[in-house]
DNA sequence: CGTTGTGAAACTGTTCACAGCA
DNA sequence: TGCTGTGAACAGTTTCACAACG
């Protein structure tokens, strides 16, 4: 989805690894989520196991796996504990990240207030709006978007979350660039253009609806068309 | 990120076409919304301009339009308003697609409540919760969940969108699925299993914010270590 | 001319199938 | 024996580059 999402080096941690394709990097965020799913007595499980409760099949997984390097027992399967932990190390997990949300409209509060960040070492530092400034959310207080051009550098290695109205989200994410923020989730229905380094991944209600409505008209039409065929 | 993507083949609407990759599909609905941006005095438009605007290069672009036909002019570009019916049709814009909503909490606030979808050809029709029963938002009013499962059928060619906690979100799948709906966006952290011919769509901010994460990291490292290698 | 539309090449990602190991 | 790890085949997607055409 990212314009120029191309293959990911990673050469810190404690392996050195070599390219892993994109579609990999987010198949392995999933089986990290699902690893936590898993019945705690379990302390193995086979990568047939893992890939069907990951909704992938078996040798997909392996193959992502293997990425990360070769740690399974053959025979058995993997070590729960040593497999998240592995993604986790890769994923960049380990490490605490801090988040900052521009736009606090209903999207913004119920990102805010989403307990599933915490859960996965995501902290929400800081709440920028134009509007209800000064509103508590949690322990965050709401501060005006101009405190971020006030900082620069501030929220260096930072995760910035924009959620704004389209019209704004390109002033959103200028400021968050300014003070330091280098990787950006875009909720706001807007194309974003930036300087290079800068990653932005874009959700887009309305795109991801289209798709599925695209979808549901060819199940429609399938089902329907039959004096329609030509 | 649905399971069995396959490609996806249409016979309905105004021309016959053959299978178009589902990575295109995903992004003629970019297009689309870039479309909707464009100056409206222009009546045409290039590859190049159009690709640009959408953060692609103009033969992915080129490729992708003409798995709807060539209807281009050579030398000159595309006709807007032609392009834009082109695409929606395509789509499925054309008809309005309904949408029921389950899960009122802040993120199904945010989404009752987003005007972007009306502007998409979306309209929220219905609203589900086990709490909040009762409150208006806009025209409509919150109904118990166990209403879907009185009316089988009901919603039938809806879309259907979950915005409940992740333990909630199997059994309101569940439920949608008895009210006759067969496509899903889901924003709930959790994988859900379901009959086949449902399609399920899943939007995971934990998981964006991982992926976000890593290539964070990424970039920190390869500052931070080694000098500059070439 | 300038830009579309598209074969063909290049590349990326997925699946098969089995050798190798615990 | 059973399951991992992985070469090799395959499928899907992107890019190149240019002929066709208004």
């Amino acid at each position: 989805m990212a314009p120029d999402a191309d293959v990911s080096t990673i050469v810190g941690s404690t392996h050195a690894r070599r390219s892993v394709p994109e579609a990999s990097v987010a198949r392995l965020a999933t089986y990290l989520r699902v690893l936590d799913d898993v019945d705690p007595e379990r302390d193995v499980i086979s990568s047939e196991a893992l890939a069907a409760a990951s909704g992938v099949n078996s040798a997909k997984l392996r193959r992502d796996i293997s990425f990360l390097g070769s740690f399974g027992t053959r025979g058995v399967g993997y070590e729960v504990s040593t497999l998240r932990a592995r993604i986790a190390d890769f994923l960049g997990i380990a490490e605490q990240r801090n988040v900052v949300i521009v736009g606090i409209g209903n999207l913004g509060h119920a990102l805010a207030g989403y307990g599933g960040l915490a859960a996965r070492g995501f902290t929400v530092v800081g709440l920028f709006d134009i509007d209800q400034v000064g509103e508590r959310i949690g322990d965050l207080v709401v501060q005006p978007v101009s405190a971020l051009r006030e900082t620069p550098g501030r929220y260096a290695g930072h995760i910035g979350v924009i959620a704004t109205p389209a019209d704004a989200a390109q002033q959103a994410l200028d400021l968050l660039v300014d003070a330091g923020v280098t990787s950006v989730l875009n909720f706001a229905p807007a194309l974003l253009s930036t300087a290079e380094g800068i990653d932005v991944r874009r959700v887009d209600l309305a795109s991801e609806l289209q798709i599925l409505s695209f979808h549901e008209r060819r199940k429609t039409a399938s089902r329907t068309s039959n004096g329609a065929a030509s």
